[in-house]
RNA sequence: GGAGGGGUUCCUGAGUGGCCAAAAGGAUCAGACUGUAAAUCUGACGCGCAAGCUUCGGUGGUUCGAAUCCACCCCCCUCCA
């Protein structure tokens, strides 16, 4: 059996797969050839995070059984927003602003597929490039011409908006869809592009693509989708103390990285590994079981936690993740030395520099900012509520004294002050 | 342009002159229990130690007193043209 062979089936067992088009068709497509698959990005934010890992981690899958993986970036959809998988209007980002986000992901992205093995290489393309040159009457001559208005409204994603009393849906958003299927159409022509692989949101725009590939290049194309990921609890799935995750270290430290995977859910854990991983069915094998037999030890929390975070920040950045996280939850901060401590602010354990000789516990708290109310603002009253509640850990010793005091003398090595709330939120107060 | 329906604290969503810092649920944060889990229970959830202060699309009125009444304005939705 050659390695394309049976990838879908692979893919499926891994809960990889919603949706696909003409399965058997697919499936022969698939085995008959070197392919060339694409998936698409838009520029949201200055990085991507862990949701986009998904389809990251399937065009690789992808490359790994001899196709070609194509990774579009939306410069020029970004400018206009997908009403997919929202039940509000976008807020419209500027040229200067997309680009940046652009030129961002395009570099963050390419760290997860070869670009340097002949056929199969990876290539990125920004569908601005064509996009931007389409004239309105071009537009609708050549390509809104196919698109059928009664057609469109009956797409799930623009019914939920129809049908929501409360919102409505811009024709800028409604245009979205004709967007994306000639994304699929310029590439089908350049790169013989015939699958296009989304989250099962996508799976009306990508059919409509798969329609217009049909009707301007007369050629078959077909799709994929890959089912939305959620948490078990019915939470969103990604977020981390109410911030996304990001693959970008500077936005999300290694260490908070690998605390995220740590901390998911039982239910999901092993869910997670299929998906976010590269083991093989044997070792997934093995980690279920320990799961099952002994979950108190979170064996698959360990792999899965160590295993992303090795992909995403290597090993250096794993490394310094399991340093700290050995520091902080193992509580033998006493005896760390002091390269230790300064390994932990150099590993990405938030740090916050103060120039006083000493300071109150209740400032210390607003400094570092843990003292957040759960709508996100730093208060005075919020830290005096953490330290009244028995949530203040300074330096390992718990404290409900408003008034103590952080000084030189209290400090561990004469300059470092480590705060604890809660369970696992850690902040380092360096004193100069 | 016309007719109608809406804009309330993070979200959903009650509230039509004082009893409203504003019901209820969700989310979130913390405590207990645990395994850095889930479920459960408890507390918090505009700011402030407090007195008190600032909120219910905006501005200006009426009133002893307004989220609630009036005027104008802004924004959203539906239908008609």
């Amino acid at each position: 059996m050659g390695m394309q062979q049976g990838l879908l089936a692979r893919m499926r067992s891994l809960g990889l797969i919603a949706q696909v088009s003409n399965e058997a068709e697919l499936v022969a497509h698939l085995d008959g050839g070197s392919r060339t698959v694409y998936c698409g990005f838009d520029p949201t934010a200055d990085s991507l995070h862990i949701g986009n890992l998904v389809p990251l981690l399937a065009l690789r899958r992808f490359q790994l059984a001899g196709h070609k993986p194509i990774l579009l970036v939306g410069g020029a959809t970004g400018m206009i927003g997908d009403p997919g998988g929202r039940t509000s209007e976008r807020e419209l980002k500027s040229a200067a602003v997309v680009q940046d986000f652009v030129s961002k992901i395009r570099e963050q992205a390419s760290a997860f597929l070869d670009f340097d093995c002949g056929e199969t290489s990876a290539v990125v393309v920004d569908n601005a490039e064509w996009t931007e040159k389409l004239s309105a009457i071009d537009f609708l001559r050549d390509i809104g011409k196919h698109f059928s208005v009664n057609a469109m409204i009956q797409k799930e994603t623009v019914k939920r908006r129809l049908e929501d009393d409360s919102q409505g849906i811009s024709y800028t958003e409604f245009s979205y869809m004709i967007l994306q299927s000639y994304d699929f159409v310029v590439l089908n022509k350049r790169y013989d592009c015939t699958i296009q692989m989304g989250g099962s949101d996508q799976w009306g725009n990508i059919t409509s693509g798969m329609d217009l590939i049909r009707r301007m290049n007369s050629r078959q194309a077909y799709a994929i989708t890959y089912p939305l990921i959620t948490n078990s609890d019915g939470t969103k799935f990604g977020k981390s103390m109410g911030n996304a995750v990001w693959l970008d270290q500077h936005k999300t430290s290694p260490y908070s990285f690998y605390q995220f995977w740590r901390n998911c859910a039982d239910a999901d854990v092993i869910h997670y590994l299929k998906i976010f991983t590269f083991l093989d069915n044997a070792e997934l094998a093995r980690l279920a079981a320990a799961h099952a037999q002994d979950p108190g030890q979170q064996l698959a929390h360990k792999a899965l936690a160590a295993a992303v975070t090795q992909l995403v920040h290597g090993e250096d950045g794993l490394a310094a993740a399991l340093r700290i996280s050995a520091a902080l939850f193992s509580n033998t901060l006493a005896s760390l030395a002091e390269v230790d401590l300064e390994q932990l602010a150099q590993d990405g354990l938030p740090v916050t520099e103060v120039d006083a000789e000493s300071m109150g516990l209740l400032d210390a708290l607003l400094a570092s900012g843990l003292a957040m109310t759960p709508r996100g603002e730093v208060t005075l009253g919020q830290a005096r509520k953490l330290v009244q509640s028995n949530a203040v850990v300074v330096n390992g010793e718990k404290t409900t004294d408003l008034e103590m005091m952080l000084s030189r003398k209290t400090a561990l090595y004469g300059k470092y002050q480590l705060l604890q709330k809660g369970k696992k939120t850690h902040h380092m107060i360096v004193m100069r």
